[in-house]
DNA sequence: ATTAGCACTCTCCGACCGAGAGTGCTAAAA
DNA sequence: TTTTAGCACTCTCGGTCGGAGAGTGCTAAT
């Protein structure tokens, strides 16, 4: 596959490079003149006929200019691009703007996707950093009009959980407090099965909490990710290849959808390769609504503890050289605060 | 302005429904053989004149049918639909939903948003209930690797917010916990300004928990509303209106910048009549980007206590009808789920 | 191996045209 | 006085046509 002449390798590259930013096929003559090559436009549409052949280049109509086709981009993505790195100038600000709102574990993931869809110019998928395992931290009980508890669990890690719970009479906050005080204790740094192994509460009440506990300690455990969060889903649209097509329509419909983005998140980062960024391309046959869009992931977090994915999604034609880096420094920069917050374990007694 | 004649009106009503129906300027004829209508099409004509004359409809160019002005569908909406009533079944199959879902409160605002977008087969806006006053109820202090503590404050009513604090050195657990009842012992109950009125702690740890907690609790009684629960963005797109115009693109827009929407609501809201249902159509020459749709809007929950906002945002071309008498009863429902749950502070010691 | 030249192909865009739908007006009917 | 039939007129929509422009592939010369 890697037997292209390097001439054949600045061309495609080229062509790539000027059909990302100009969306419009591109010729012979064009890239002649624009990348002030020396050679003749004979010559270059010489070497599109053999890229063309090769199946990376493709032409729209006979006697248009080329477009790449996903090959094209794949070959762009893993020869050239890759390893790009993120100017520093990006990374400061970046970095700064995370500083700013370091104290505030809520704004985390809005800012990410935020950051994300901002300097890729795409929309952006970022999910909470969700853990394999939950232990139990702490369980409030709030009494409220009438028969209603309302119940919060904290779980080791932050996340949070609220439920409510219809008791067969009223029971006065006293009696709430003091049965989530001995839960508490008993249940503290617990895991799911550790929980449910304990020897049964005698009082009813604690029973039924405890039940709504394990209920949702399973949820979070079974969960794939945490919650999904997206930003600039306008940048996509205003894209010209889906000015006025169905597609747009199918890539809101992605977007809201949740239960097909977990799905997409899921099967694509099941290798689990923290670190690695990668790119999906025209949705590898697999992914219908994905036709002509890429989306370029990469998972954050501690592996096989934290862990959380995150990426940029965008129609084919996309500025890889500035989404992937960006990509690859936000999942490091999110691993980073995940390792220094979210882990508590080896310090509790 | 009630100047209409009983045919007018019925003509009126006609033409907005039909146009609501076909997104087709309807005609003279089409109006009359739809509606097997007592009358020429001469007659219609001169009647569509004179609703036209009035600014009631208004002809998309010379010899086209007609469409309603935005002045139409507010005479339409005033006085033809605005008391109509959710049909029985629906109502039950809406209250059905509920009753599976009573539990997870975590899913109220996303199950409301949806059933309110697929009901009225449009967008769906809705913010979780926000309290105008915070009461402290219990603080929560997680150790994490190293010198970070993260902080879990839950407020009256269930409200919970996290945040990060940084010590100046590390922290064992045991010391946090302490802390935390401490300062749960103090507090319990108080609103902000009490907390601010209390003797300042002398240990430091506790001081600076106090002040985030402050931090918090002002923040959340700042915000106009709670989060904001947004679905069904697929349904308004695949309007015809809206199938290749740069209005899609807006309305997106609006739909993604949270700020904006927050600006729509508390404007929209502030005479707050809750269980009234408002109707903002084409956006009454305020919000430029609302130029052909429509936003229908109620509030709900317990006036001055904790309230929210729910509506649906569309097309000008909208079938108020449905949606209408939607929105007031899911207005309704979620105003009793949150008097039932969500007020606690008379039972309080 | 490269390049100049050339005939060819295809899209895009504006002009044009006829069909269809709907209107306003006028004059006759109720 | 109100309603209706009739008719000429207007405007959009969809299709066709043709020229300009851009780009190609091929061949022959460098």
């Amino acid at each position: 596959m890697n037997d292209l002449t390097e001439r054949q390798r600045i061309l495609l590259t080229l062509v790539v490079r000027d059909y990302i930013e100009t969306a419009e096929p591109v010729g012979s003559k064009t890239i002649v003149e624009r990348y002030k090559l020396d050679m003749s436009t004979a010559t270059v549409r010489n070497e599109m006929a053999a890229l063309t052949e090769m199946g990376y280049l493709r032409q729209p109509h006979t006697s248009a200019g080329r477009v790449p086709t996903e090959e094209g981009y794949r070959y762009f993505v893993t020869h050239v691009v890759y390893q790009a790195d993120l100017p520093g100038s990006a990374r400061d600000t970046i970095s700064h703007q995370f500083y700013q709102a370091r104290q505030d574990v809520e704004q985390w993931m809005p800012l990410a996707a935020s950051i994300l869809a901002h300097h890729s110019r795409a929309a952006s998928i970022v999910t909470a950093p969700h853990s394999e395992r939950s232990y139990y931290k702490h369980v409030e009980l709030i009494a409220t009009q009438g028969r209603q508890v309302l119940m919060v669990l904290v779980m080791t890690g932050g996340e949070v959980s609220q439920q409510i719970l219809t008791l067969a009479e009223p029971v006065r906050q006293e009696h709430l407090s003091l049965a989530a005080d001995r839960l508490n204790q008993v249940c503290l740094g617990k895991t799911t099965e550790e929980i449910a192994s304990l020897p049964p509460r005698t009082e009813s009440l604690e029973k039924d909490i405890l039940t709504l506990v394990l209920q949702d300690m399973n949820h979070s455990e079974q969960r794939v990710s945490g919650e999904i969060y997206l930003d600039g889903l306008t940048n996509v649209l205003s894209e010209p290849e889906f000015l006025e097509s169905t597609d747009a329509r199918r890539a809101v419909h992605l977007f809201e959808e949740r239960s097909l983005l977990q799905d997409l998140l899921a099967r694509t980062t099941n290798n689990a390769t923290v670190g690695g960024v990668q790119v999906l391309i025209g949705g590898e046959g697999k992914w219908e609504d994905l036709k002509e869009c890429s989306v370029v992931l990469a998972r954050y977090g501690i592996p096989g503890l934290v862990t959380g994915t995150l990426g940029v999604f965008g129609p084919m034609r996309m500025p890889y050289g500035r989404t992937i880096p960006t990509v690859r420094f936000m999942a490091d920069l999110l691993s980073g605060l995940v390792s220094e917050t979210m882990v508590g374990d080896e310090n509790e007694q």
